[in-house]
DNA sequence: ATGAAAGCGCTAACAC
DNA sequence: GTGTTAGCGCTTTCAT
């Protein structure tokens, strides 16, 4: 392993003429700068970037939060976030612990290796109190999550800290948000130029705050936009997995004296649940019944018919966390903050009326 | 943000001693470790890691290079290895490229920034020629990597190379296999224990080596050791997508004379678009013909009825990963090799005869 | 255009 | 048990 003072060395100059050479930050003359580049080449010269950092106080290195890599909606956003990292010269350490008391640790570690910036992708631990774990927080979680956080920083070097969703701290420097409730109208509104007038809901328990409830407020918005009666007993609710779904289709079916015309899913794995159990049941999709979902992860391209979906956009998802980090970092970006709208994915689980 | 010099002024002793104490190495009287702590304490103080591993040779983080994160197999081995690396202290460093170049770049910035191993879970570019992207890489993509590699490291400090997967370079010191030939002759097996005596077999194109090579030798070595007779027309070929399975089977169905009581599937998507393309035809799954397929993804939790598959248990995939490195790195351990073998995960797609 | 000196924050090695 | 010195590999500042 060859050191800038090798290669000075070699080259018979000073270290500072090999550092400006390999950083090409200041003007040397040509005839030097080949002999340090032929004496960079001989050695295999590479710099250690440890070194260089803890004089520049930049590691070029961003760390990011996620708790659950393998929801496929995550998996998304963290590859986006790499990738657009990549191009601007940035790797990315992660953090994906399971429980709150390491994911701190983690968060503090990050800190101490002097990462450039972090984003909070998703907080969200397994609660003993609650099996059915969804991809959504508790309030409860997130307050509590905040707080320890800010303790952290406060010991810290200031650095852009961004987070997917609200938080509430003093260190959030950018956002990016996604517009959950205009997404659950466009549900609604999609259902309705196709024709559709009769429309039920299928959610997880619809809280007051959170994506649930505001996909299930965008759904009453659409269904008032369009001039639509919400039927209580078209509303229902279940676990938000594939199973849940599934299961609750499968009553709704059984129990429904009159069926809608189109159901809006509160998410995709709840849709395709709800898909499957309709098959099973003997109805044709989209032809009996039309079924659309929410955020187009690629779990909906595996049924069949397709799942038509809405899409969160994952992918500008990420780019956008990315992006805001990246305006802060350099400062040149006003932005610090971006909203996604979502998309209608169209596959074949809608059908006109 | 304070560094070891502003503990040690203000608890009244040296670095050293705070150095000590910080890192419990040496022993520190009760006294000044009470002094030393209360300055830790009021100061806020966290020590910078990069100025460490400077002067330690370790940075505690290791790289992780990987293709394609959103391939769901990929992400819980990604997974399994985060979690593992955080119970022993590690942090994970990623690089993801899609192109070549890129990955090497990457790899090479990995090692200048000093990473203490490394893990090659999957290199595979998309290529011009060849847009059905399989999550496996050509020889030829393989081996120019190689040697890319090989050149990389051969400028760097000697560190810990794992690979997922046979590569041919001298700096591997470690190496995970998955037996994808057993899991292939296990396949059959399972589907002979429960009757079936016609099995057919969708694979993508067979090539004389690689996983889908492996799988369908094992699933000759299968027919044989059952006793069974391997019918040409029951062996279908098609692309290595859930819509590949789709159209594979589905002209199956209308092609061949008699169909075979069960079929194993090359991968999880083959088999779960067989399943689609089954039930759209009519046919009952498991009543009318059973289906299996391989690896152990989550996709196979989505269909109705689940899919059984042959699963490389992903998640003891990525823990073997981290812990062969991990012996590397301690040297403690002898195991420079580990070699999975498959399991049959039993859902709904397979029923005795 | 080039170099010398100093220092980033920490720990290893050796003193006492 | 504690402190001193030196140095990890690099860049910054200020000379020349």
């Amino acid at each position: 392993m060859a050191t800038i003072d090798d290669v000075a060395r070699l080259a018979g100059v000073s270290t500072m003429t090999v550092s400006r050479v390999v950083n090409g930050s200041s003007a040397v003359s040509d005839k030097t700068r080949q002999k340090v580049l032929e004496a960079t080449e001989t050695l295999g010269y590479q710099p250690n970037l440890l070194a260089r950092s803890l004089v520049t106080n930049q590691t070029h290195t961003i760390g990011v939060l996620l708790t659950h890599i393998e929801n496929p909606l995550y998996s998304i956003f963290l590859s986006a976030i790499i990738q657009e990292a990549e191009k601007h010269g940035y790797d990315i350490i992660m953090s994906a612990a399971t429980d709150l008391d390491s994911t701190l640790k983690s968060i503090n570690t990050l800190y101490n290796k002097c990462v450039d910036g972090m984003i909070i992708l998703s907080v969200e631990f397994r609660d003993s109190k609650d099996d059915n774990t969804t991809i959504f927080h508790t309030v409860e979680q997130m307050q509590a999550f905040d707080h320890e956080f800010e303790k952290i920083a406060a010991k810290q070097k200031p650095i852009p800290v961004i987070t997917l969703g609200d938080h509430h701290m003093d260190y959030v420097s950018g956002l990016v948000n996604i517009d959950y409730r205009l997404g659950g109208q466009m549900a609604v509104e999609y259902l309705h130029t196709y024709n559709h007038e009769e429309i039920g809901y299928i959610s997880h328990v619809v809280t007051d705050t959170g994506i649930w409830g505001e996909r299930y407020q965008g759904f009453l918005d659409g269904m008032r936009a369009c001039g639509k009666t919400v039927r209580e007993e078209w509303i229902v609710k279940c676990v938000d997995t594939v199973e849940g779904g599934f299961h609750a289709m499968k009553e709704f079916i059984h129990s429904a004296g009159k069926l809608p015309s189109a159901i809006s899913c509160a998410n995709d794995m709840i849709a395709v649940g709800a898909i499957n159990a309709a098959i099973t049941e003997g109805l044709r999709v989209p032809e009996d019944i039309s079924i659309i979902g929410h955020d187009g992860s690629y779990v909906g391209e595996i049924t069949e018919p397709g799942l038509t979906t809405v899409s969160i956009r994952p992918y500008a998802v990420g780019r956008a966390c990315f992006s805001v980090l990246h305006d802060c970092l350099t400062d040149t970006g006003t932005a610090r903050k971006a909203v996604i709208t979502p998309e209608v994915l169209k596959r074949g689980s809608v059908k006109a009326r």
